[in-house]
DNA sequence: CCAAAAAGGTTGCGAACGCAACCAATATTC
DNA sequence: GAATATTGGTTGCGTTCGCAACCTTTTTGG
């Protein structure tokens, strides 16, 4: 019975189980199951972050960028601030609100972590994120 | 620079990554990036398969799984079966046209797999393989 | 047996995402 | 310094997917 699943569909299976986890952890805060958490996490340890570095860190496209930040705006958890040096781009800060939200959110990531891995060693888990990162560079 | 991503993310980049590349391969032959190849690769090797038994083996929604069935039976390879025993439930056959396409998509499939573990060892590869399989079973 | 529950399948809906086209602002090139 | 290319960002569109509601058929419990 032991399925011989090649790395792409075990990558499928987990994406999808770990999407649905994760929204019902962080529907409670306003935040869709998707990247949401990413960006927010990304702007409230990096505040006035410019919204295309987001784009490159997170590897999303722009557009979802976006579409992730507008939501985040509206949700009142950042605002967004015209850059005076390019005015094209937009700088990202926290709100008070967000702010707030920091350690509430460090932990759901943290336990939703630890839940994901709770089979893992510490060693195990070390060695995964390696190896994925290896596939990623192909 | 080294990112420390923790696994949840790279599943998710991984995932995003893939598809990208899977739907490109895989357009030519009227196949969606998503889980249909998965699919038509599954009733390829077990003809007469039930429609919920995809469900189980691929561990996507049974709705996923309808329309995955339905794409695949409109590109003509392959067709549905009222089972007699249960006629609730479909069997699963290729047509011809999914016959002759077997070799083609095992060795698209076979290149893809090469081409995103590129970096990994054989050991690696099923070292990661196996490490995979532990997460999703938490 | 007959009513109620469960199972296989489909469809409507909404969320997440990438691509392409577009706009405004900045860089580049001649 | 004007014409052109590039960049940051937004929006429209199409695809993939899960959930919930529903229909039909089968199974289960009194």
């Amino acid at each position: 019975m032991s399925e011989q699943h090649p790395i792409g569909r075990w990558i499928s299976i987990l994406y999808r189980q770990n999407q649905k986890q994760l929204s019902q952890v962080l529907k409670p805060y306003g935040l869709g199951g998707g990247g949401q958490h990413a960006f927010l996490k990304n702007v409230l340890l990096h505040p006035g972050i410019r919204q295309d570095q987001l784009t490159l860190d997170l590897k999303f496209d722009k557009a979802t960028t976006a579409r992730a930040v507008q939501h985040l705006e509206q949700e009142g958890y950042i605002e967004r601030v015209a850059d005076e040096q390019d005015r094209r781009a937009y700088l990202l800060y926290p709100t008070q609100k967000g702010l707030d939200f920091l350690p509430t959110l460090l932990r759901l990531m943290e336990e939703h972590n630890a839940a994901i891995t709770r089979n893992l060693s510490m060693e195990e888990e070390a060695l995964l994120a390696g190896l994925l990162k290896k596939v990623y560079e192909s």
